[in-house]
DNA sequence: TTCAATTCGGACAGACGCATCCGATATGAT
DNA sequence: ATCATATCGGATGCGTCTGTCCGAATTGAA
């Protein structure tokens, strides 16, 4: 479904999205331990995720990656997936075929039309906090 | 959502269900051309299509590919993907989790199960012939 | 029998996603 | 100032998916 780089972006902001105070810093160790994920990888998506401002960065002695809490509550599971993968999971034929359209449409055209219809409205309306309190709640696990 | 490999399978499986008669042959060139394909690349796929017996292969002069009257009315989307890409599209989890269960969940896990129940159900009941039907009726693009 | 057409099968080449390494830069503490 | 601790950014390596090459095997036709 989504790129390994995107699975770590997604866990990697929910993890950060944790945090129970405005503007807590997580280090990148930090968040790489929490979600299993290779060190130096992690740093690459943390920063790519930093550039297109879904999370922000400090940097220097005591530094660090959180979310600033106005972004936090318009933050959707749709922002991480465009900045990283792109938006083809939800616009790209199922053949990949790249002139497929309503009006000319591949064999598969329909079938996939409704599915991806419902994995946009999904990512849409998924809010990154919503899911952020539920790992708090419940003991979620974002390893293994 | 499929990989390369699997869109070529699917485009070629479609090509030759097109098959006006039975037993009808089409050679690796007939078919690379059709659906747009790399000649020898697919001629692996095609190989692994008939080691599954999703399709036949007659060796030699005048030989190529077919499928069995009988296999056509009960092959499947989901015969194919299962074949070339496993059934992982449907079973493994959003964050890439392997312990991630109902009982287990990933903060993700109630969204996603919605999304792959109905790819399932999407690629379990989307028939080969069916979709065959409606190229030769309506001109379906298996190209581009 | 010989030849041409075709699939089969293994080895190899290229591209891209995943991952690592290391020096540069920034910043707070001593 | 100097140092320790971070992020930043470029270069590089690795592995898998994608794609190519070529000879072997098979079959029908001349």
């Amino acid at each position: 479904m989504f790129s390994k780089t995107c699975e770590y972006a997604i866990k990697a902001v929910l993890y950060i999205a944790t945090a129970p105070e405005e503007n807590n810093l997580f280090s990148l160790n930090a968040i790489a331990k929490a979600i299993d994920s290779p060190n130096a990888y992690t740093s690459k998506i943390l920063q790519q995720l930093a550039k297109t401002n879904i999370i922000q960065s400090v940097k220097g002695h005591a530094g660090g990656y959180f979310i600033a809490k106005n972004n936090l509550s318009t933050l959707f599971l749709s922002d991480i997936v465009d900045a990283i993968d792109g938006d083809g999971i939800c616009t790209s034929c199922g053949l990949g075929l790249k002139q497929c359209s309503a009006k000319n449409p591949c064999p598969l055209h329909d079938q996939f039309m409704q599915i991806r219809t419902d994995i946009k409205l999904m990512l849409k309306k998924t809010s990154i906090k919503q899911m952020a309190d539920g790992i708090s709640e419940k003991d979620f696990s974002l390893k293994r």
